[in-house]
DNA sequence: CGCAATTAAGTTGTGCACAACTAAATGGTG
DNA sequence: CACCATTTAGTTGTGCACAACTTAATTGCG
């Protein structure tokens, strides 16, 4: 209560601005390394989430990277015109599509193991300090969803 | 050197991943707190920086935002479409065009004070916090970016 | 059973990010 | 002056994010 408002907003201005700018010089590392798979980085993600659980309906996908189908459905379509996936409708819930990574997928996760470490390296963090900005923006996350959701609390 | 590299991979991917989400998540809470003004979010941060110099060529407007004219053009032209920015061609160089805020798009600035301060209370965090969380970031972004100019400097 | 509500994917439309390119103006050099 | 490299915007094309909507399948309830 002792901050004027000017500092906020040119703080404020800040920390957004710092963080769009730290997404975008990310994505553009990623840009790099991934050139070589052919993969975007949200492709990359995706298929991260497919090596890990081997198959998944779209909608667990959207879950684990929080995204929808909006998003995923031509993304997933690119994949799979990349024979790097394939998509079938599940017999048991006809509304549902199941996503798993193809043989050429499978493969292409040995080619993808350099990848974190380049990244991290490029990041010029260590472990730990990689881990604390990382629970951070989690919280920051979890806080900036609830707004999200309850809104209009607004003190106007 | 002591951590295998499974810990790099799990890590790195949560960094990124934690970092996405993040600036997604406050895109979405700008996206509901602007909605009243009819700007998105990078048109918001445009106009801060119209706000605070006056008038600049798209050039200087990107370098402020890190965003090139393939991005700006565009944007630019929706301000303008919307009446709050004007563009004309600069006398002196006729390359350059300047942009400026309009009357209303001066006035729009008294509306846009309560932004930051909502924004602020989202993030759940304090003063202190966001400025720390901000230095991170920008020693972040500035290392992610000297790996994008750098690059092929990996030991192969 | 029959029908409304719900759920899953996909589609459409808008806007942003960025690479690659074009067009036009400027500046420097022979 | 003539010419070429550079600079500034803009355009085109691809891909992602998200809102709003559509379609089809499933579920639940009377």
């Amino acid at each position: 209560m002792t901050t004027p408002a000017t500092d906020w907003l040119r703080l404020d201005q800040q920390i957004c601005f710092s963080l769009n700018a730290a997404s975008r010089a990310f994505n553009g590392v990623y840009r790099v390394v991934l050139k070589d798979l052919g993969l975007t980085y949200p492709q990359y993600l995706v298929m991260l989430v497919l090596w890990e659980h081997g198959e998944l309906p779209v909608k667990k996908l959207g879950e684990h990277l929080r995204l929808d189908s909006g998003t995923l459905s031509p993304l997933l379509k690119r994949l799979e015109a990349a024979g790097l996936v394939r998509r079938e409708r599940s017999v048991r819930d006809e509304r549902s599509v199941r996503v798993r990574p193809t043989g050429e997928g499978v493969a292409l996760r040995e080619r993808a193991t350099e990848v974190p470490r380049r990244v991290a390296t490029a990041t010029g963090l260590d472990l730990a300090e990689v881990q604390d900005l990382r629970a951070r923006l989690d919280r920051l996350t979890a806080a900036l969803d609830t707004y999200g959701t309850e809104a209009a609390s607004t003190a106007s």
